[in-house]
DNA sequence: CTACGATGGGACCAAACGGTCCAGAGTGGA
DNA sequence: TCCACTCTGGACCGTTTGGTCCCATCGTAG
């Protein structure tokens, strides 16, 4: 699954060709939409942006609708596949610290600018297009849920109390790092973002078995 | 400062009347804002929603960015005076729980959607109009630093540890709320929202002088 | 080599957009 | 009462938008 293979429903018609082209069309719909956010990129901003023309996005894509829902189809698994290669062997609190200062200096290397790839186009989209917003929950959820996988090995290996709620606790961290995410870019700091999750670090380590550094 | 005097910044020309117009366009924008993004919100719309003419609205405002600005400062105006009123007095744990009850309950009325008025206007607004990002960024500060205050006064009182940052547990219970919010809005469920502010609340709670419930 | 579907370029369209303008109605001070 | 100025309604404008369509070109299976 290298390559435009995220998001395939369509049976009929493809051609490496074709492809390629659709692939490039969702990549530069991405990353305008992310920096610019999904209304204000025009279908003639991707156009150019992607070297095609009006005929091959439609050719692709029935409407702009259907070509948000493959940019966020990319979006989520280009983060969620980043964030689980973190995630999948964390079992430990210097493995949560880790992954913090992985996401931070990621964030920090644009000065906070265009928040989370998924989260931006949860806050622009959710109550405009039910249909992106029900694919954003589900994305959101399945990297909750690779967060409560960890934190349910961290109770598993006894790194965490066996009273602490993995589907909490993994909740807490995601909103700490959206809040985070919205208030380094509005700021143009990642200060917050990194203060932010210190917070939901340390409430992890306050349910450790032996409260340490 | 009861109405339309949120953000006056002209000197010349003023009249009852067109005060009162210039008051339902911004509030009709507002809302509308709130509820579909600003991209998504025609000046028609505004003016269908405002009961007014097109004239109206360019004798009132140069543009629609400036359009934008004024449903800011409403927008900061309505959330910081209601916040006002919880945090100015803020000195215990229990006025803590019980501002996050108000704010989570407020959120539960519409089942998290639409977000927190301030939070998702940055979110869109930030990296497309640099004096918007400014002036929310500035809000976002006035906020915290009601809560910065309220956890002051806290370790004032005895009730945090001194070794407490005021500032720093101001920002994280900030992103909780804000990453709270955007997760509730996706989900369509408070949940998160209120799971996140409880994270925040035990975080708070971890500084108090004598741990207790 | 040929035929046919996949691909591509771009002219074209109607609607919606932000914004301008002016003529007339309303209003308040002298 | 009158006058100057504000306020209002809406026609109008150029541009941009999402979307359609047609015809030329490509690439490859038979």
């Amino acid at each position: 699954m290298s390559r435009a293979e995220y998001g395939l429903t369509q049976a009929r018609r493809l051609t490496r060709r074709g492809l390629a082209t659709r692939d490039r069309i969702v990549r530069a719909a991405a990353t305008l939409m992310h920096t610019r956010g999904v209304n204000a990129t025009t279908l003639d901003d991707v156009r150019i942006a992607s070297g095609t023309s009006k005929s091959q996005l439609y050719s692709h894509f029935v409407d702009k609708e259907s070509l948000v829902q493959e940019v966020i189809s990319l979006q989520a698994h280009e983060v969620l596949e980043r964030q689980r290669q973190r995630l999948e062997r964390l079992d430990s609190i210097r493995g949560l610290e880790l992954w913090r200062d992985d996401v931070v200096r990621r964030n920090a290397l644009r000065n906070g600018a265009y928040g989370c790839e998924i989260g931006s186009l949860a806050s622009e989209l959710a109550d405009q297009d039910e249909a992106a917003r029900i694919s954003l929950n589900e994305h959101f959820n399945t990297w909750q849920g690779l967060l409560t996988a960890g934190l349910t090995r961290m109770i598993d290996d006894g790194v965490l109390r066996s009273d602490a709620d993995p589907e909490l606790l993994a909740t807490g961290v995601m909103a700490a790092l959206q809040g985070g995410y919205l208030l380094a870019q509005t700021a143009r700091d990642v200060a917050p973002m990194q203060i932010a999750l210190d917070m939901a670090v340390a409430h992890v380590k306050s349910f450790t078995t032996a409260p340490t550094t």
